[in-house]
DNA sequence: CGCAAAGTTGCCCCATGGGCACATTGCAAG
DNA sequence: CTTGCAATGTGCCCATGGGGCAACTTTGCG
């Protein structure tokens, strides 16, 4: 039922938002299953919404167990640090990713599926210039445990995607380069373009460069900087 | 005097042993100089070796303390974690790699720079098929707080590779695709290579490996698997 | 030799993280 | 409608983590 494999077995699945799960997984909602939900989002969105304001070190899992009005033991039952609360939201769009991935037609080569699939999600969640998602893009780009967490998390995410291109195309990831590097390739493309755009997001376009990335992933890495066809539009 | 910046101010050298980063730097080894790079890269092996045995969780910053002969609150002074210990050993090569990528003859392109400075760092360390290397590598990549450190560690890694590639190029690391893309790609690659070999050492070449990613990645990610025209040697 | 700088240690405090038992609550079977 | 079950929330408790402080020790240098 987990998006990749069975969800009560996967430490990743179990980082997500409860909400998001659902949604992938259509679980028809109880009042059980509602009332965790909400709780979990809650206490990852307050842990987040604290740790930006005060700062991470002045924020403790009691002060935010008690903005959602919980016991701090609750809070512990949901996630096992701060860090995990705040990185359990950003999983959101890995899942979103991987699901995205999985459903792309079998016509499709490797590389153009993680493609459009990346560009989906990115249209969606970041492309809008929301003001709210980039401060906490950086914040979490900022932070070191947090970011720790992150990219933990975006390597099962990497994992996941390669066992998803060794089905597609028949290779073994354990054995094959191919199925790691396209994962990892496009997923380190996707983070250098997210990085950039983070720089100026007024006045870049996240999915341009996105496929920027791809692009030059897809044709080979260009060895002189300035034979990169691509654009001059940030320092002309 | 840190070998990409200044050493105090820079938490990845922090987090180096103090013996590799004096082997660096070059600084003439006192008294005081030396027992701190002992002390410290002790105290790394300690954790190490008390984690591979023992398990993460059955093993305290106490014991490490205590199986170098020194107070826990000194352990405390020179990591904040166990995981910081441990993964403190890894950034030797870290180290190493940068170090070797700064060196590396302006004439060389900077994607043949990087694989040569890459192979070199593999050829000393991992390449002799040590089964302890083998076995503290995948040790590392079992354990998720770890693996999570070393991502950290990992990523700052390709900052600063991203920067050198930079300054080689002209190019800006805030604006510009291409640094940050040509180093995570470096950096990826070795990792997916490095996966590779860790399923089977004694079969697999890792300097090979290492190879095959970075020219994949040169001319191209490979639409089809079996188009890539490698080898099939793992699995005819 | 003696002083300043740096390192080590003990002490203390608070936050973390998790095991346990008990209360509570949705849910389903009767 | 009731009653038993299973899953959650909660309080209690404790070992560990992690770091500030101040005293003490060692090292390097004049």
């Amino acid at each position: 039922m987990c998006p990749w494999g069975n969800f009560a077995a996967c430490a990743f699945c179990k980082s997500l938002s409860v909400l998001c799960y659902r949604r992938i997984v259509h679980i028809p909602p109880g009042l059980r299953e509602r009332k965790k939900a909400a709780t979990r989002r809650a206490l990852a969105e307050a842990a987040l919404e604290l740790a930006m304001t005060h700062g991470m070190a002045n924020v403790t899992a009691e002060a935010i167990a008690d903005a959602v009005d919980v016991s701090p033991r609750t809070f512990h039952n949901y996630f096992s640090s701060k860090e995990e609360a705040i990185v359990s939201l950003v999983g959101d769009s890995a899942a979103q990713l991987i699901r995205g991935f999985r459903q792309r037609p079998a016509e499709e080569p490797v590389w153009v599926a993680l493609e459009n699939a990346t560009v989906e999600v990115a249209a969606k969640s970041g492309a809008g210039n929301d003001p709210k998602t980039v401060q906490q893009l950086i914040f979490i780009r900022e932070n070191v445990p947090v970011l720790a967490h992150e990219l933990a998390m975006m390597k099962e995410t990497v994992d996941e995607l390669a066992r998803i291109v060794a089905e597609r195309t028949g290779t073994d990831p354990h054995s094959d380069l191919y199925p790691n590097l396209q994962a990892a390739a496009a997923m380190l493309g996707t983070r250098s373009a997210v990085d950039i755009w983070l720089a100026d997001p007024a006045r870049t376009d996240l999915v341009q460069l996105i496929r920027q990335a791809f692009e030059q992933m897809r044709t080979g890495l260009p060895q002189p900087a300035s034979q990169n066809g691509t654009d001059e539009d940030v320092h002309p």
